[in-house]
DNA sequence: CTGAAAGCGCTAACAA
DNA sequence: TTGTTAGCGCTTTCAG
């Protein structure tokens, strides 16, 4: 017997299609009646709904938008890359992505574009943006007008609604801990920690899973407070330099923050690159040279690839209002060393 | 403007609805100017071909099958899950995988199997089996029948054309290794290998890359012959408990096939998880629960919903001919520890 | 509240 | 070698 159809569901009913797709889709201006027979007949029949052909039908398009940091470095970038790679291939699949920047540090700017989304035709938002007050509004609006919203990389924990797509931080924070526990073998002495602000509640939550692991090496670990770049070469220069000539030892520097250009030049121009184990985030072009000439001994990672089309995914279901899929979809916490970095993408046209 | 459809295209071509379907699927009886005329139009209205109407119109279901050791370790539990998972979720996807089974050491009946299938009406085949020519020879059969193979997990070099879905196993072996010397930090000793049977190609690559990096630590670390288990409980209870009493001090146990529970076992009693650092193959319950308790401390694995969608795709696409995909396909080596470990997956109804 | 019929983008006979 | 036409399983007016 062949896969039961729409067709064979309304005749075991007694109704019409159109009945039948009333009730498949939740639409009002049924019996109660009705509804329970159709209902009772999917269950025996065992219909299973074809979704491409319901999507075909529709022909609704719909509008997916990325709100990203207006910098460019290369996390950033991969991420564009990923949602551009994802476009192309949803194309048909009647999912349109597109990418709307603003500047990181500007939550009037960024509160602003996410309030001009809500006016467009749009469909569903993922939104990167560090956590503040009049972002989280901005969001909490976007979910008053039932626009899917989800926080993507940067958590929006006081953003009810906002499904976060990303890592757990504090558990990178401890994976990172435990590395550079092992890492450092019996060594004792300092071990720095490196970030562009601890504004950020991503690198908060880092540090805390950080410290939870690196307490009980405090015998032989001595973990220096957390000190920021502020994204400026010239400071980064500064306190990087000051840090490794004026403490103990340096064991280990967690570099907290996925851009490491100006840390890392730092540390090599000191020299320290082979001495003091260096474990940093984010698998980018950077880090990558640096795991294989051995300037880095670990980079963690969460696969961009996946992020975007975990994202992707779970708005998808969150507009047509199915399956919660979210089981699936949590993001992995990958350590990559020399060993098992993956080949680098090639750049597909 | 709508996004063109193959009506526009054959306006476009000045040519019939058919003949661009012609066209599109690359079948005869179309003059070489036409197909090019076709072409050109592609170019010029940037027609991109919708997948699932065409999949619809052609209402073909493909069957796919893997083929999997009979015998019910954790690993091949997992594998059974994801694949019944799959299935569900490609329902209506137009395609139909199932499940066959064959006695891993047993390359007759697998190849049986395999000639089994050919017959049947199958559009695709994943095989999980050891290398050996009997099954090298029945995967070139159902090639040279035009039935797209795939080896899964088990690398089979030499069926030419059956792409491989899996880790590489070398580079695994590598990451091992280099986890292994520095998580050793400055100790000296033994580094015990336990295998299955080093008749298997997985496990002699593994061994390889493992090899390749405990030479550079040979004035610390002494790394012993392979010893095989045979999957036999028996044997490894003796060949473990000699181990462990007859070297040197044993700072280190590589376990290189994934089903450790014998092996776990006799180390726990004999109360070494404690002093040599321990690594295995594969998350299962098993293997969380030793890296929760801290018998174990990293596991390499690769997500086995990968694994299986993977392969689905890479058949799909091979079934219809179309773009290769490839390039994303590749299986990351993951390495697990206790604080990066995702959550056991909710079996889902 | 329910049904009939046209059509989504593509394929597959059957004619020409 | 090419075109015509009737669907695939579902949605969506527009009438009843």
């Amino acid at each position: 017997m062949d896969k039961p159809t729409t067709k064979d569901l309304a005749k075991a009913a007694r109704v019409s299609l159109a009945t039948v797709d009333r009730v498949l889709n939740g639409r009002a201006g049924v019996r109660q009646a009705t509804v329970v027979r159709v209902h009772k007949a999917i269950e025996d029949i065992n219909f299973v709904r074809n979704m491409s052909a319901a999507n075909l039908a529709r022909k609704k398009e719909y509008q997916i938008i990325f709100l990203l940091p207006d910098h460019d470095d290369e996390f950033i970038d991969l991420i564009k890359k990923e949602v551009a790679e994802s476009g192309r291939f949803l194309a048909h699949e009647h999912t349109r992505v597109s990418i709307v920047r603003a500047p990181a540090n500007d939550p009037h700017q960024i509160a602003k574009e996410i309030d001009k989304l809500s006016a467009d035709k749009v469909d569903g938002v993922a939104i990167m943006a560090p956590e503040t007050p009049l972002v989280r509004d901005a969001i909490l609006r976007l979910e008053a007008r039932n626009l899917p919203v989800i926080a993507f990389v940067s958590h929006q924990p006081n953003a009810d609604g906002a499904y976060y797509v990303g890592i757990n931080n504090e558990a990178a924070g401890r994976t990172v801990g435990q590395l550079m526990a092992r890492f450092t073998g019996q060594r004792r002495g300092t071990v720095l920690v490196l970030t562009e602000t601890m504004q950020s509640r991503d690198s908060q939550e880092r540090r805390l899973g950080f410290d939870a692991i690196m307490e009980k090496y405090d015998t032989r670990l001595n973990v220096g407070p957390s000190m920021e770049t502020y994204g400026d070469p010239q400071r980064s220069e500064e306190v990087v330099k000051m840090a490794l000539l004026s403490q103990t030892p340096v064991v280990g520097i967690y570099l907290m923050h996925h851009d490491i250009r100006k840390a890392m030049q730092v540390i090599e121009e000191m020299d320290m690159a082979q001495k003091a184990v260096i474990i940093g985030h984010e698998l980018t072009s950077l880090t990558r040279a640096r795991l294989i000439d051995g300037a880095m001994d670990a980079v963690i990672t969460q696969d961009v690839g996946h992020l975007v089309r975990s994202s992707i995914r779970v708005l998808g279901s969150k507009i047509t209002r199915v399956s919660p899929v979210a089981s699936q979809e949590r993001i992995r916490i990958e350590i990559i060393l020399r060993e098992n970095m993956p080949e680098e993408k090639s750049s597909q046209t």
